[in-house]
DNA sequence: GGCACGGATGGCACTCAGTTCCCTCCGCCG
DNA sequence: CGGCGGAGGGAACTGAGTGCCATCCGTGCC
């Protein structure tokens, strides 16, 4: 097998398609460029290009396979010591190592894919393939909640929104300043929003919707009041605000 | 000019693509069916194709981009009276009555999604520019606060993710149910979770929980218990379901 | 009636991404 | 020495999307 170095060992030529790709990018544009440009620069044979990446597009993003796989790991190596909605930000936290490691090239992918169509609706998939990896974690964590499926998938969309928000503002910087602060800081929202106190360390497993009367089921559109109170508040503060409401029509 | 009928008279040519498009995508997949048959079924020449959608994916999604127009003008009309989270689930819902305009041909779309890589991710990028939109008018709402983009982007994409859980939901039960009251028990959530009371009416400055002992500080909305009513219901019948609720821990 | 004009359509040819099939080269093992 | 398997190269093909031009048709104008 000799399986010493062949793991490792980098293909020279997935880097040298890289290098080229990104060199005629930046020079003369994505569009402008074709793979048969790439492949000629890079001294290959076109088919080798298709060899290393499923698409032309795959090469602008060639680390994001490993970094999901980073990610998928991540979340699979956790346990029910750890809470939940702070795991998926730590997992977040991966794809910003991701880009930190490497600030210059993240810089410039982020130009690129800012100006091609193409480029965005590709990221937009590989995000999407990020944030199914969290709520698919979070469906986990929350099996048997009410709602659980719901919750984590709306947690898992904000996170990652909070994580872009905060990656995007570090890469229109050009990589300048502290992108590990700036993405705690918006993670640090979305806990705050979802629950977990930022600095919590791990509320036990309680379930948060523990018996929801089931909501006319099949039942007529109308017209609904949606009451919504922190467990274990007085009974007459709920009611009040109940009467509150109803008596606002 | 002779507007009189030049905006609202529909293009059969369109519609008969779709149509055309529909039956040989169901009949024998996306991927097996090349733009030739579909302008050969529909007995129209092939360059007219290209001219009613940009690409082939678009002939799935037909009715989106005036979708995305309503969305666009119906926030453009808020006014400073709207509360801003509230608003944009009400923008959110105009989407899925869209879907429910048309159920069964909603179905059939989701069903060919969901197995087709290339229209999820074009499906993505639909999503994406809804996402925006709530996204862009929310940053107006929020101009000056401290992290109104970061709010405005978290929320956006909670809404959005709520709203896709239910309609999902809805379309996988093959358009059975009722969707417009599941999409607004999942908005609830992301109300109920961005500080906005479900029932506020007004945007008075009237803080979250106005009655309710007083969260962390700046803090999450923690454990809450979400009540769904038909509005007009007996107020003892509401109570007596927040009993039995609260009772069950 | 004839004619000019503009919009809608059809058809052809082209580019380029992605795939299929087959070839060569090279190291390796028997 | 001969076979063998994997990495790379390359020709040819499919299909999406585009550019260009010819055609058709309704309308208004002379």
């Amino acid at each position: 097998m000799s399986a010493t170095h062949k793991a490792e060992a980098k293909p020279p030529m997935r880097d040298a398609l890289v290098a080229a790709a990104f060199r005629l990018f930046l020079e003369r544009g994505y569009e402008q460029t074709t793979v048969d440009d790439i492949v000629a620069l890079a001294g290959v044979g076109r088919r080798s290009f298709f060899r290393y990446f499923p698409s032309k597009e795959d090469v602008v993003f060639p680390d994001h396979e490993r970094c999901l796989a980073d990610m998928t790991a991540f979340l699979a190596a956790s346990g029910e010591e750890h809470e939940p909605v702070r795991r998926v930000c730590d997992a977040a936290r991966l794809v910003l190592l991701m880009y930190a490691e490497n600030p210059s090239f993240s810089v410039q992918r982020y130009r690129l894919t800012k100006q091609v169509p193409g480029l965005r609706a590709y990221e937009l998939s590989v995000v999407w393939r990020y944030e199914r990896a969290l709520a698919a974690y979070l469906r986990g964590r929350f099996t048997g909640r009410p709602d659980g499926n719901l919750h984590a998938d709306v947690i898992a969309a904000a996170v990652v929104a909070a994580h872009n928000n905060a990656l995007r503002s570090w890469l229109r910087s050009d990589g300048e300043g502290d992108a590990g602060s700036t993405v705690d800081h918006a993670l640090g929202y979305v806990r705050s929003a979802f629950g977990t106190s930022p600095t919590d360390p791990a509320p036990t497993a309680r379930p948060a919707f523990p018996a929801l009367p089931a909501p006319p089921a099949d039942g007529p559109p109308e017209d609904v009041v949606v009451v919504v109170a922190r467990r274990g508040a007085p009974l007459w503060r709920v009611v009040q605000e109940i009467e509150t409401t109803l008596g606002r029509d």
